[in-house]
DNA sequence: ACTGGCCCTGTAATCGATACCACGTGACCG
DNA sequence: CGGTCACGTGGTATCGATTACAGGGCCAGT
């Protein structure tokens, strides 16, 4: 227990210690058939006794197994991900994987970066939200055949699973409810058009077939700031916006708080994504909802699968829409 | 560039390719003296064209050194410890340096669980957010030479580094204005008491003078809206609440609206941490308001220099306060 | 009693890199 | 012209584990 020089113990002190060689003491460590009782109690005695615990990267080196997971995460300030991180944080630890969390930043470059890190770290796995449509760094995940995954957003020639929430329902309702509320010209704060979340989102709430004013955001705080302030700046202004990912809804309705613009009387207003503090507003705001805890979860389960040797197919959840007032109330004349 | 069959390519195969040995390629890969310009340039074509990596692992176990911090967070969920999170890793990745994120979810357990696992990876340092007092993990860290750096929060005999932020007088002002609007009797949903800051801020504010009634949360939503109930269920009811953290404000505000109560005019409220929607609320948020984004930096800058060698000092950055409304106006009658 | 087989254990190779040491070569100097 | 020194390079031990293989002891069967 105490080692009066601070060293690191090795599995050879065990083995010395407990007057077997390093063969046995690995055998006893990992259950592995063979060890007598009596030199198993013995070779745990002794490593309880030295607080012994086996360098997990000679470990690994040996096995080639890290028993972790890598997670490339696009923004980790971003609630939506950092949920989601949790979530596949806790199914992964269920299965005794550990797991590596690289923030992206929604840049392509630094996730390119951290993708080649966590591959020369030998991670068992990779579950990737990918910053933009860009696929070549998958090429790299492939040739060191890594199991890899996708998450929230997809790219070009995945051909990997992919886990994602599925919006079209939820945008298609939402645009009723705008229009029903009397919205017919809808500013939408969309996300970059070279992510699969930005153009899909879009794409789809286009369905609705309201007339739409759209300007492109970077998934972040300041440029949804930005883009509502560019909206509610031109000549006909749109009565309602709608901002397609948390953070840019956090600085529209910032910008609508500089404005003096009150919601939903002077603009109505929907979010993609659900957040606690959405329903505190006044009024409270009207959001697509996301499973985030689901899509971590399912995204770690078909990882767990994939390295394990299955094939799991794409999961697609299903987000809602959850109404709430900022949209206005629906008036008579539909 | 492309290997028919996946494999993993070695320093023995770029070796070969470019007729050198396994040193001449390692020396070339790590910069040190020696290689030839001409061999240089020779076994850097052979690593392109092999698209050559070097095991991590293999590195790691042979340096002794990881390039890898490990982070154990209180909880990631807590935008708080996610920004402080992005912070750490900012300032690590700068100096070339790469995280490991844990979370520990409050429980003292999983934290001691995590801390075992990221000494069995061999990370450089730790940095953690103690989730208790309990100090007995420190002494693993201690047995293994690892350095070590506390942030937010310290415990008992710790005798390393610790970078935390000092709210005693924005506390001291947040009394202050309680007392100017009118404020006698104030409601304290607290953080555990097995927390240095738990029992920290819950002290400090105690200096100001006011008649305290005081319920102890967990620093999580849920306790929050637990403590705000029974604080508001109370036969005389504390005119304003504080929460000492900002997941259990949230928990609060929800109570208040779920009790219809209007801040500030039913009751006062103030909480620590400040967050981008705070200001958004009717009225706005009065906060005590961390530095978090160079706490990060600074426990990062200080784990680094303790790894170089040096002895870092403690780091005390200071909270204060931002006085938004939610507290009520004051008073002629102060 | 001898032998075959099983069970437990130890020896040694191995994972993929780094680093120490020694050797060969060319240059420089006396 | 020979000796020394410096520099570039290769061979090999090593980091700390796992694991294939081999060997020794013991029991049972004939």
């Amino acid at each position: 227990m105490t080692e009066g020089v601070h060293s690191v113990t090795t599995i050879k002190d065990v083995a010395q210690h407990a007057g077997v060689s390093t063969a046995t003491v690995s055998r006893v460590l990992n259950g592995h058939a063979a060890p007598t009782p009596e030199t198993r109690t013995r070779v745990l005695a002794a490593v309880d006794e030295l607080g012994y615990r086996p360098n997990a990267l000679a470990r690994s080196l040996r096995t080639t197994s890290t028993k972790t997971l890598g997670l490339v995460i696009s923004d980790l300030v971003n609630p939506f991900f950092a949920e989601i991180a949790r979530a596949v944080e806790e199914e992964a630890r269920a299965h005794g994987y550990c797991v590596i969390v690289a923030n992206a930043d929604e840049s392509a470059d630094q996730q390119a970066t951290y993708v080649r890190n966590l591959l020369d770290r030998r991670v068992d796995g990779l579950l990737v939200c990918p910053a933009t449509d860009d696929p070549t760094w998958i090429a790299e995940v492939d040739a060191n055949d890594v199991p890899l995954v996708l998450l929230d957003r997809t790219v070009e020639g995945a051909t990997c699973p992919v886990v994602r929430a599925d919006g079209a329902q939820a945008l298609a309702e939402l645009a009723e409810v705008l229009r029903a509320a009397g919205h017919r010209r809808v500013g939408v704060i969309a996300g970059p058009a070279d992510t699969s979340t930005g153009r899909e989102r879009l794409e789809q709430f286009a369905r609705g077939g309201l007339d739409l004013e759209v300007v492109h955001g970077d998934f972040r705080r300041d440029s949804g700031a930005l883009a509502a302030a560019e909206l509610l700046s031109r000549a006909d202004r749109p009565t309602a916006l709608v901002a397609m990912d948390n953070l840019m809804g956090l600085g529209a309705l910032e910008e609508l708080r500089r404005r003096g613009l009150k919601v939903p009387d002077d603009v109505g207003l929907a979010v993609y994504d659900d957040q606690p503090w959405f329903p505190l507003l006044d009024p409270p705001i009207t959001v697509v909802a996301q499973p985030t805890v689901e899509m971590g979860r399912e995204a770690a389960r078909s990882l767990l699968e994939l390295i394990a040797g299955a094939q799991p197919a794409d999961v697609r959840l299903t987000a809602r829409l959850v109404v709430r007032g900022s949209c206005g109330e629906a008036t008579g004349a539909a």
